[in-house]
DNA sequence: ATGAAAGCGCTAACAA
DNA sequence: TTGTTAGCGCTTTCAT
């Protein structure tokens, strides 16, 4: 408003008697410049509140100090939060963040890693991506995956330790007495969904379980789906004692369809979520569920992507978070098979 | 990968055996050149899959073909989905967003507004800001707000109509036979809540009904913060017989609190909720609540930002959209005063 | 309808 | 330590 809409280095270097090249020195390599020279310029670049002109810069150096982030979808709480974890770490570099929601689907992805390419940006983080291949990505460009493992690939990964959470979760089921274990599933063929089937089946399998196909049933990813796949569930007599629900919103549908039953929780079935949402704490009852840090994931993630586009060589960052159970009121001790209860 | 890096506007030039200039005009005014030419220069555009750099072209044009997006954060849902459209139309049209939260904190949207200025951006969608100012955002930036009145500004705007969403509301409840409407807001220092508790005093008195201020209590905008505050509302003897919650996610605490005091939903109070989250339809019992269409929202406010990118002179366009009650199964019809029920 | 040439604002190699 | 200069890749005016 107030501000004179374009001021170059070239006014700069006049108002400060030196030549461009050295105001030019003073932002990129202080340390190159004698320091009353120094002082001098950067009064004048602050009193005119001088940033350099990002195309012209870009065109030069070949940064746009920006970054991408790819995810399935805006609405899924945990990636919110990674996105705003991203963001705000982005911020305090000075890059920026353009984001871009997938859908889980080949021919979008392909799209924006072009898109992403013809933008000349810095740093692509990809979350939870299908990346069946990245020949649209240009070559060199900085990468980060999340809950894909690119580790062959020689890429940063950040992989959210689903088969642990399982492990951890089953045990805990199991040493409350249950064995009969449904789960319903996000999308079935989904990433995530893929990923979490095949956690559940090795953590039943480690811990002595048989696996029922017919316990794990598929759904998208709203309670809505939650509540019809967990009436399929629910039909007929042989019944779980406990389900898993693949997210905390899948729970919502999961316990609606129980109580529809006739049935309550968890004085018939036992349910428990997973990410701790917000808002299962105070559902009725209390939901217990899994959760982790994606918030501070994001911050992480910014950091080395940005350590990346620095250091192109430097080593290979792999880093695995862990779940944790958040116990409240939705599982109970199990003491009497299903078969007796029902039959 | 398998591509060069560095495909220029001179090559594809010497390769059609035209100069630069005419492979500028076949990309940016095809009309100006001769079919023939255009044809074969268009064919080696596609061969190479030749794309302009953004830079030397923002040099030239100072355009940079980005939009920002500020929103008060990315996990409350109707903001993720009217990014979500936003993105999604910006992309149609060859656009990208850069995305900020800006916690609804002064000072952190005055940075914003300097580092979209930096940026060199084309256009700021602006959701429900506070902008005390922003002279940091340079001059003549095209500009929508968002749930925030800019017409004596001469800004495009889209509001969503939470007046007329508490009048169909609060008579909707009265035609029901409430009279003592409680009314658990988010965060009351907050754009959405001060407008919220605004609509809602005025419908009140439209309605011929008296404001409790002691019915009005704040929260933050978790569940667990609804709970609490429904709580203190459901102290004492003079208890509302319904209560509205600023958002289903709030509402779900409330439910929690009314439950918890032994009383049923909506048995003995009534709830609604507010922006038809996902999971509410599958709440115990689903719950009753106010929706609009966020998404449909953020791909109308792309059409205008852009519009106005490319004619900034352009009549201002002022949108309002409605909100509409999706009834469900939290409000029941009250046929006796709370005093007889609970004296 | 097309070509020639200047220049957008910056950085970095080279010279002093 | 600082100045000089070329050039990043594109668009656009001017000339033909």
């Amino acid at each position: 408003m107030t501000k004179k809409d374009t001021i170059t280095i070239l006014e700069i270097a006049e108002m400060s008697g030196v030549n461009p090249s050295t105001v030019s020195r003073v932002i990129n390599h202080p340390e190159m410049v004698n320091e009353k020279t120094r002082e001098k310029v950067q009064a004048f670049i602050k009193e005119c509140n001088y940033q350099p002109n990002p195309f012209a810069r870009g065109l030069q150096t070949k940064r746009s100090k920006i970054v991408a982030l790819v995810v399935p979808n805006f609405t899924t709480l945990s990636f919110a939060n990674l996105a705003r974890g991203i963001q705000e770490r982005l911020m305090q570099s000075d890059y920026s963040m353009v984001i871009f929601s997938s859908h889980e689907d080949e021919v979008l992805e392909k799209k924006i890693c072009k898109k992403i390419s013809d933008l000349h940006i810095d740093g692509v983080i990809f979350a939870s991506s299908m990346m069946p291949n990245y020949d649209e990505l240009s070559y060199g460009i900085a990468k980060v995956f999340i809950d894909r493992d690119g580790s062959l690939d020689g890429i940063d990964t950040f992989i959210l330790d689903v088969e642990g959470a399982f492990d951890k979760l089953i045990k805990y089921l199991v040493d409350k007495g249950h064995s009969n274990i449904g789960f319903v599933v996000g999308d079935k063929k989904s990433y995530a969904g893929l990923k979490k089937i095949s956690a559940f089946k090795k953590a039943m399998k480690n811990h002595g379980l048989e696996v029922d196909e017919k316990f794990i049933v598929g759904a998208l990813w709203s309670s809505k789906e939650g509540w019809n796949a967990t009436s399929k569930l629910l039909e007929g007599k042989d019944i779980p004692s406990v389900i898993i629900a693949g997210s905390d919103t899948l729970g919502i549908g999961v316990i609606g369809a129980v109580n529809s039953k006739g049935l309550s929780v968890p004085e018939d079935i036992s349910v428990v979520g997973f990410n701790n949402e917000p808002g299962s704490e105070s559902m009725n009852p209390p939901l217990t569920t899994m959760e982790y840090d994606d918030y501070g994931m994001g911050q992480e993630v910014a950091d080395a992507i940005i350590k990346r586009i620095n250091k192109p060589e430097g080593e290979i960052e792999i880093k695995i978070y862990t779940m944790d159970i958040i116990e409240r009121k939705t599982v109970r001790k199990h003491l009497l098979t299903n078969k007796i209860i029902y039959d």
